[in-house]
DNA sequence: GATGAATGAGTTTTCATTCAT
DNA sequence: GATGAATGAAAACTCATTCAT
């Protein structure tokens, strides 16, 4: 069952362009994009510039390329992390715990949709824009069937959806101060803590303990 | 009373110094650090390139310049803002308040902040790091004078203070959101509430509740 | 009676390199030598680049068949329009004819050779001007039999061998003023008429005058 | 009477655009547009690069300068040798003679202007175009004028027009030819000749001998 | 002190050519 | 013989910085 001469271009167009953004990335964490020109990251994954101009259009595409690489492992491991719980709340902390150890697992890619999407051309822009979108949303409804179960207060869930997300990539943008003192997994806990107890009903806080705890008893 | 000549030097100084600044933040919030050439920016401060370059070290310093008047903004505008509180609540609000106010009326340069921070020599990044952590600072002593106070519940200081700052961050970072929904003073206010209630004595809700209000009774 | 090895070769060769030249040719006349790459040419000859190096040198080399293609069309037509004309003139006139008919069928290659004989390389250039010269030296020849024959005055055959030349290679560089006013044959026609009418012994003029009808005459 | 800081400007960059023109004209006339880098073209001048962009958009700039620069020639010499005759065949051939001086005097962008209007972007082809129109269209009225003066015969003074400057361009496409066997003047009269002689009223012929020589009687 | 023309190192991108498969 | 991915030299162009006026 050989596979026909465009699945091997396809294989290695993928392997390729995983190198591109591995380099990338790696790169990028150290210094900014505009610092890194094509041929360090040429040389950084192992290839010739004119190989890197082979699977990529421009230098905004290998921007392009990192940026998607984050967002579409938002996009797998946040849905797949909310499956199979019955109960919001707890698809809730689950679907950040995931979005919060994806942050972690691409520290420097994170960082970087900060700094450079400004970068992006227009429409590049905009299809980020609703790759996150999409991610937030998840979030916006499981607060949402939360509120409809009786587990939190009638609230803005769009902004404590933003709040959620904004809190979880700060582990990047501030891990200089949050690495040394705390473990990811503790910090999607405490955070989620501290969104959730904002407005969590006075009389489900100790069925829910386990998941919002009183922040004064988290430690 | 005759100012001496260095005086005169000085004022000179501030002054074409404030021009670039005024200009360099114009540039930059609908283009890059990179994208913005120092052409331009002489362009629109009136004056010519040589001129920058005579109050100016490097491009490096224009960036340096306009960050430092942003966090000389936290540091002014914050403090001033706590001062004549007995209550520390009272005055984490103001404070908070204060901070945000300062991100609104400089959304750019924020947003600079977090893109541009790479770009820095490291020196210069520790100097805004150390501006940074000097205002965050304030909050954090707030924090505990309401623990102290038996208005909040023992917690992580550090990590709430921080938070309160990237929340207020995030009104540059996610103004393409917010900006449409709510205006600054009801984002500080619904932040607040949320870091806050996390963390408020049961037994105080009431008499706070003009400040942090639980959020389903915040509209 | 079997081919040997080196003549399947040689056969392949032949057709490979027609097939080059065809895919250039078609390449060339929307586009500049220089704006040209090997991959298009490849592609347009649906075949791979590395084949096309496989019967090519150079890039340059390409340039040469092309050309050569050309020049090798006039040294084949225009010696066999001239066969079976007793009469110098007419001879000339069919000659002159069949130059304009490869003009016109090899357009985009005439105006090649005037736009790119200056990116050959000196021997490869002078390789061209020979085979120009050993056309126009058929034109020259006649030119002159025609003054032995009391036909023409004696002139510079020389030069007006090369404005006939020029005038048919006009239909190229001037077709887009030319090409909607006439066809190739009346151009033929009346460029032949232009020069030798200036030439023409009083005493033959209503003898030719199917071939150099006064101007005013010819339409 | 202080010319403003404006005129300095503009002089200055008069100045920089013809030393850019000499420099470029001198490389391409040995090699091809393609082959004279922009590097080479300020080193010739004498500037550097940079300098080159400050007086030019693009490389295609360069290109379009110099060929401006001979179709102005064309523009402005053409018709002030055309002045001052009353008799339009005197007109004609003052004309026509001060054309090839300028095509003799600018040789090498002659050869250009064949060469490389394949690069140039659609409207500056079509600036060129006019530019040239504008002169061919000075001959065609003489032509005109010369029929209705009974000079010469009804012909297509179109066509005849763009005979007379090809002839004109061909003493440098064909300089390797011409050159060394007569001068620019002889050759304006020559190819004069030959272009009349075809259409002369037989009447005249005397009359404009001086002009228009039967060319067996031109040596 | 102010100006802005000049500089040239450095960046992105292309493409002729090679060579392992 | 045929393929086409990989190469890297070379080109156009930019822009931070300097310095003569």
């Amino acid at each position: 069952m050989t596979a026909g001469p465009e699945a091997v271009r396809a294989a290695r167009g993928e392997w390729r362009r995983s190198q591109i953004v591995d380099a990338a990335t790696a790169l990028l964490s150290t210094q900014g994009y505009h610092q890194m020109s094509v041929n360090d990251l040429a040389q950084e994954a192992g290839i010739s510039v004119g190989t890197v101009y082979q699977y990529v259009k421009n230098k905004e595409d290998i921007l392009l390329l990192v940026m998607r690489d984050i967002l579409e492992a938002y996009r797998h491991n946040v849905p797949r992390a909310m499956e199979g719980f019955d109960d919001p709340l707890d698809r809730l902390s689950s679907g950040f715990g995931a979005y919060c150890r994806v942050v972690d697992s691409r520290r420097a890619g994170t960082i970087l949709a900060y700094r450079e999407s400004s970068t992006l051309a227009k429409d590049a822009l905009s299809e980020m824009k609703s790759l996150e979108e999409e991610t937030t949303g998840l979030l916006v409804t499981c607060l949402r069937e939360c509120v409809e179960a009786g587990i939190l207060h009638e609230h803005d869930s769009d902004t404590l959806a933003w709040d959620l997300t904004m809190l979880a990539h700060m582990w990047s943008l501030k891990h200089w101060h949050f690495g040394s003192r705390m473990s990811i997994d503790e910090y999607a806990r405490l955070q989620f803590a501290v969104v959730v107890s904002a407005i969590i009903h006075q009389e489900v806080t100790t069925r829910y303990e386990y998941l919002a705890r009183p922040l004064h008893r988290l430690r």
